[in-house]
DNA sequence: GAAGCATGTCAAGCTCGCTTTACATCAACT
DNA sequence: AGTTGATGTAAAGCGAGCTTGACATGCTTC
């Protein structure tokens, strides 16, 4: 099993004041994927991911981290 | 659709002399798997792409980069 | 109280990441 | 020639990421 990883998107959007369909537009997702990201109901792709870091402007380790679990 | 990601894998693990197979367990897949991403046979998923920044000492964003394909 | 807007959540469906098993190729060595 | 190690590739199956569509809640604001 792959490790967990744990996200900090709900912070930066909304540090930028956006809305999670602002977000959804911006990277060319639904809304109920940014949703569900940010409730931690899955784990983004890695393009997904990318597209994040791009659109915060800041690096994908800052914004996406693994769980040190074990 | 989302964007396709162009992948460092294979010189970095050349760089450290490892066989496919030993970063496969270093990272915890099948050697299959890291064959397939060295090939762009699929994108690997988020926790793996942490793992191989991980497993390299290098910043996810110098393994992994979107394409600028428009 | 009605209307918007932002968010939460569910269901059904499709694609694709990752697995195991298996076989093929090529280089290096004995 | 035979063997071993590293790599390439394929098929079948499962689980997860992402979609659309729909409905429900809470907060404003009219």
């Amino acid at each position: 099993m792959l490790p967990k990883v744990r996200n900090h998107v709900r912070e930066y959007r909304a540090k930028r004041g956006w809305t999670q369909e602002e977000l959804a537009e911006k990277v060319g997702v639904s809304r109920q994927s940014i949703n569900s990201i940010e409730n931690n109901r899955y784990v983004p792709s890695l393009p997904l991911a990318l597209l994040f870091a791009r659109a915060f402007g800041h690096p994908t380790d800052d914004i996406f981290s693994l769980e040190t679990r074990k």
